[in-house]
RNA sequence: GCGCCUGUAGCUCAGUAGGAUAGAGCAUCGGACUUCUAAUCCGGUUGUCGCAGGUUCGAUUCCUGCCAGGCGCGCCA
């Protein structure tokens, strides 16, 4: 886990005291503890505090008051650390860390700049993630961009932890869907003989509703002469292909206008072209895990905790999407990737099971595969949500909202809850200029610092370098707690990668955002009479805007210079 | 019926590899603009952490049961 300056200092410093104890005999510790820290609630109980002593107590055999004297006796002495150690019953150890060590985090950012926060957990580690991997069938709705937002901000997390991160998308065009894609379309193809010429009747259930259906027919149409359509079979699926490559470049470009990038677009019919499914198959077969029974193929899959095993191909000899999936996995790992993150609409949850147990029977470890479900997105204006039916073909697309209150807005909001729970986007609010609009907040943190230092300019002062400057000079508390604020930030990264949650960024960026405009507010940075007060602010708000604006490029929103 | 997720302030939600007196924003009430962006800030008010047991020195966090809501349970994709 990558930590800060001063965690890092903390803990070696807990460490070496811990093998004092030891080496003097006042701790036997069999099992050594994990050195694990917490940011007190309450400001009287110091910078950092461990709770060791209370672990430790009952190895020990001794009461966690006497213990946690023992280490605090140990750490007392390094007095360049820290101001005081105190130990508050039952056996805390509340550290108060020296202020000037704090400052040191200055330095630190500025000379790693957009790379502070990063980590090298995952150093080396190859990763893919795969997201949005919508059907082509349709234009991406809200509930694709919370994925895709989702799914953006882990590949950026992941990246910042060392990993070697692919964003894949995958595209089912195997199967009934395309095919009734191709129904449909030619259904409204509004040539007589073909279509029916009732050019808005509803079409019959199951069908594509969309009005999105008949620009596609008017489209094929004209991309192919009238005389190659003859017999319905080919045109179907001639026309089903047409509609896919078309939905598949609109989404594509739908989400590189909100900032998604993919690396590469994965095809399940390609699977089935190489031979991948039936070799992925033959070759699980092997170790017995598929069998067949009742004239289907089944993977085994209940041996590794699923309900149930799991057909892979049926009886009529067709492959199941599983088989797909299957195969698409095989070939992910084939690639040499490490660790494969999905992320899901929550509705796929049920496939889980099944889906680790297939990563057991090919022989990779259970970790090495990761889901990450998306909860549902319902729209909100007025106070009164916004009616959606997927059933009707009505529903609203991630364009809609995107051309409404701006990607930044979108992708901040859609990354403000934890993903897995669902999310009440306000669209009044994302678009608001105010102090309620959390994006807002955040960016108008970034530009104003940048508007402070463009007056600076007009004053002829630059933004100095942390060497240039005396820190000491910082001594207003709302200037401390700024700076213990920056130094959370590489824990705040590395842990949101582990625990594959970017909501915990958007809420850090709130909370500094909001100490950033209190400081503020409250003090003029820009002294007329004090200038070296002066320049060891402007360093201080240098180091703010460095970390607000990492932060935001974790979650993909922009960090604009000026609002 | 079975499984997964959720239940925290009036509302929207953080917080849980067990830790101290449970937090934020919104709403509401009351304040602050000869000012580097008031596009902002300051202050007041708000809780049986769904309910009941259990494990523990200590539980919002772990376990069990119940209640409520959402989702999922095909040789569909």
């Amino acid at each position: 886990m990558s930590e800060g300056i001063i965690s890092t200092a903390v803990t070696s410093a807990l460490h070496e005291a811990l093998r004092k104890a030891q080496t003097d005999g006042q701790l036997r510790l069999a099992v050594w503890p994990s050195l694990v820290f917490d940011i007190p609630k309450r400001a009287e109980w110091g910078d950092l505090s461990t709770t060791v002593a209370m672990g430790l107590a009952k190895g020990e055999k001794r009461p966690p008051r006497e213990i946690a004297d023992v280490i605090a006796s140990h750490l007392q002495w390094k007095t360049d650390l820290f101001d005081h150690v105190d130990v508050v019953p039952p056996g805390y150890i509340n550290l108060t860390i020296k202020r000037d060590q704090w400052f040191r985090v200055l330095t630190e950012i500025e000379q790693q700049g957009t790379a502070y926060g990063d980590s090298t957990v995952r150093a080396g580690q190859k990763v893919l993630i795969e997201f949005v991997s919508a059907n082509p069938t349709g234009p991406l709705h809200v509930g694709h961009g919370r994925g895709a937002a989702v799914g953006d901000a882990l590949a950026h997390l992941l990246t910042r932890t060392g990993a070697d991160v692919t964003r894949e998308y995958y595209v089912n065009d195997v199967g009934t869907q395309v095919e009734t894609l191709g129904k449909s379309v030619l259904m409204r193809v509004p040539q007589e003989g073909l279509g029916v010429e009732l050019k808005d009747a509803p079409l019959p259930e199951g069908l594509y509703q969309g009005q999105y259906i008949s620009e596609i027919a008017t489209a094929f149409v004209e991309s192919q002469p009238l005389p190659a359509m003859k017999n319905g079979e080919a045109d179907v699926a001639e026309a089903g292909r047409f509609a896919k490559d078309l939905l598949l470049r609109e989404i594509l470009a739908d989400l590189h206008q909100f900032n998604v990038r993919f690396d590469a677009v994965f095809e399940e019919h390609t699977l089935y072209d190489n031979g991948v499914v039936p070799d992925a198959l033959d070759a699980l077969r092997a170790k017995e895990y598929v069998y067949t029974s009742e004239e289907a193929d089944w993977l085994a899959t209940s041996r590794w905790g699923d309900d149930k095993d799991r057909v892979v191909k049926r009886a009529n000899g067709q492959y199941t999407y599983f088989a797909s999936d299957i195969a698409y996995h095989v070939h992910k790992f084939n690639r040499g990737f490490q660790q494969l993150i999905n992320v899901w609409g929550a509705d796929h949850h049920g496939y889980v099971p099944r889906m680790k147990a297939m990563i057991h029977a090919l022989g990779y470890s259970e970790n090495s595969f990761q889901v990450s479900l998306v909860q549902l997105v319902s729209l909100v204006r007025s106070g009164k949500p916004v009616a959606m039916s997927t059933r009707a073909g009505e529903f609203v697309t991630l364009r809609e909202v995107m051309d409404e209150v701006g990607v930044d807005a979108a992708r901040f909001f859609f990354l403000m809850r934890r993903s897995d729970t669902p999310l009440d986007f306000d669209l009044d609010l994302a678009q608001r200029k105010s102090n309620d609009n959390p994006v807002f907040y955040v960016q108008y943190a970034h530009a104003r610092i940048t508007s402070l230092f463009k007056m600076a300019q007009e004053q002829g002062m630059n933004v100095p370098s942390v060497s240039e400057v005396d820190l000491t000079l910082l001594g207003f508390p709302e200037e401390l707690a700024l700076v213990k604020k920056l130094a959370e930030y590489p824990e705040l990264i590395s842990e949101s990668a582990r625990c594959l949650e970017p909501h915990r960024v958007a809420y850090y960026l709130q909370d500094l955002a909001g100490l950033l405009h209190s400081y503020y507010y409250k003090h003029r940075i820009l002294q007329v009479n004090a200038s070296a007060l002066t320049l060891a602010r402007l360093v201080l708000m240098g180091a703010v805007q460095t970390v607000v604006r990492n932060g935001l490029t974790v979650l993909g929103v922009s960090a604009p210079e000026t609002m």
